[in-house]
DNA sequence: AGTATAGATTGACAAACATCAATATGAAAT
DNA sequence: ATTTCATATTGATGTTTGTCAATCTATACT
């Protein structure tokens, strides 16, 4: 497959599913360590590890280690990424020809 | 589940299959058939149907029905619809104190 | 060294998804 | 009416995904 459309899945992956928006919400407020995001929502340890894989893969979310702790933020790079994608994948070109069936 | 989720779902979902994205590309450049689109695309008619339906249903394209055909093209107000809930979901409340696990 | 804590990984399972062949619907053309 | 063409629907199949319990890894604290 080619990688722009890897790419696009990777990205918006990251807002098909419940609890990823959830904790993009979550993240709005700042920076929050997987124990506090856990606390919030109701779901087990390894789901909120498998979802924050995703958020990362897709660059939307980053992660900051400390000791024992990762901190989790929204990534602005990402989210730059994500808009750009999103505006270069629907944009019109409109000078086309009428283009019709037969 | 809140609206607000399935909403995210239904757009985005828009986005992260291959044969979608490619739909959305073949759209860029104007109004076209499904039996054009499917002259493009190594997929079968059944399987263009069911991207179709999910590209619809998400508001990225409409269909305009004439006679036997329909001509598929993408849908400006679902487009600023997405690009604003997009926004929504990543937008960072600054104003927030700093919020540590212990 | 031993224990506790934060998070990742693995394995299993059910639900959702992409795909196609076959069939159905609906609209033109004969 | 019959046939043809464009698209939708159904049913089956393999793949991906979300979920959890159990286990592993790495860091900190005694």
């Amino acid at each position: 497959m080619e990688l722009k459309y890897k790419e696009a899945e990777r990205i918006f992956k990251a807002f098909c599913d419940e609890n990823r928006v959830r904790i993009l919400e979550l993240l709005q407020t700042g920076e929050k360590c997987a124990c506090n995001l856990l606390e919030d929502l109701e779901i087990s340890q390894p789901t909120l590890s498998h979802h924050m894989r995703i958020l990362c893969d897709s660059n939307i979310v980053v992660g900051r280690k400390e000791g024992k702790w990762i901190h989790y933020s929204i990534n602005d790079e990402g989210v730059k990424v994500a808009k750009r994608m999103l505006g270069e994948i629907t944009e019109i070109k409109s000078l086309s020809v009428k283009n019709c069936c037969k």
